[in-house]
DNA sequence: GCGTCAGGTTACTCATCGGTAGATAAACCG
DNA sequence: CGGTTTATCTACCGATGAGTAACCTGACGC
């Protein structure tokens, strides 16, 4: 071809490594969410973050290295999301319901951060396990804790048909469910996701099919 | 050593190939289930059936198809085993509690059943995520029923705060988490993990901190 | 007895991909 | 301006593991 005469070397400018950091991080995520830990490439990776292989290497060390920190980056920004959107003063209903909010808000921001997350990291067992279980342990815990507290001011102990960790469990899975669900079936609102949730787990099917409705207050 | 003298080759007793097959499938899963389809070797899973590892190529394919066959064989046990244990005469929460029965007790029994089908299908897309897909919405469509025809003979459509399919996917979700759960802290008994589920969907958390308790009828 | 076919194995090929050594060039400082 | 640091690249190595070719062997029919 005869433009490729003299064609520059396409050497990347040179910029502060904070920067480089966010465009690999930026890239790793998109990659992982995309093929998997697994199926991903660091060649794949470095093409996309526009930036050379071993760049990667000196500044996020090696692949499991990379993915950990992208988990670590993420999973911040999921539960910083979700706890700025708790209002500790509202009645318990409406804490959740404000947290349901804001989980899929971010789910539907953030979609790669919440494949990664949730599909990719589970799979792949051993330093990345832990740290996902320390996510979700985190996210049960908020639950769990909502749960204990207005069960407690009624007097309600823990025994066989109720348990504030079992129910927290169910809780969450069943909203992370809900936003994987969701991922392929976008022409929902996240405001109806969160009122179906509301709705299954405050009044329950009983209610339900009695034609009780649960809504938000203004609050 | 001294009686390594005349040590027998080693070489498998010939068996019919649908007791190879078999062998094969049961070590496939083991190890899938314990290091996930990437980290598993095909070298691993010809060890652990017993076998070499041609044999494996010329009985069931290469290594998609191999997991492919892993997945359809669990798949198709769980389901029977849900299906089984319902009794499609009794009232909608009796069904459900003995669903999900017998969705535990499958779990209980064929733990690396359950690990490969839940956590390890489901990351590795392309022709697994259909399979697993179509499994998934198999157990969706018979919640689904359940629930619609429990709200439409009240009269119930749906509306923002209902949607039978997103309540179904929200239940499905809450049990998987449960199971899954349930993988780390098997002390909790099947019964009791049905249990806690049901009081959390059929009755809802309103209910439950008033007291309220769901437990079986006798049927 | 003796072909012949299904069951079974050893030992290899070959592509992919994580990881690295060593060269190059832009900025910064005196 | 040199000299040094830091950002960046090209080009390679080595391991791992999927998949296969070619060979062996016991059983059964005729």
């Amino acid at each position: 071809m005869a433009d490729d005469v003299k064609r520059a070397p396409e050497r990347a400018k040179r910029l502060p490594r904070a920067v480089r950091e966010k465009q690999i991080l930026d890239a790793a995520v998109r990659v992982f969410s995309l093929h998997g830990y697994h199926s991903a490439s660091m060649d794949e990776i470095s093409e996309v973050a526009g930036v050379s292989k071993p760049m990667i290497y000196s500044y996020l060390g090696a692949k499991e290295d990379l993915f950990l920190h992208c988990i670590r980056r993420e999973a911040g920004g999921l539960l910083e999301a979700v706890q700025a959107g708790i209002k500790p003063d509202l009645p318990p209903d409406m804490q959740l319901w404000h947290g349901l909010r804001s989980f899929y808000g971010f789910v539907a921001e953030y979609r790669e951060s919440w494949t990664v997350l949730h599909r990719q990291a589970l799979t792949v067992g051993g330093p990345f396990a832990g740290e996902i279980d320390t996510l979700r342990g985190k996210a049960i815990e908020l639950v769990s804790a909502l749960v204990v507290s207005a069960g407690s001011r009624k007097g309600l102990a823990e025994q066989a048909e109720f348990s504030g960790e079992g129910l927290a469990v169910a809780l969450v899975g069943a909203a992370e469910s809900l936003a994987d669900w969701w991922l392929d079936h976008s022409d929902v609102s996240d405001g109806v996701l969160a009122s179906w949730l509301m709705n299954l787990i405050w009044l329950g099917f009983n209610d339900l099919v009695e034609g009780e409705v649960w809504r938000p207050t203004e609050q």
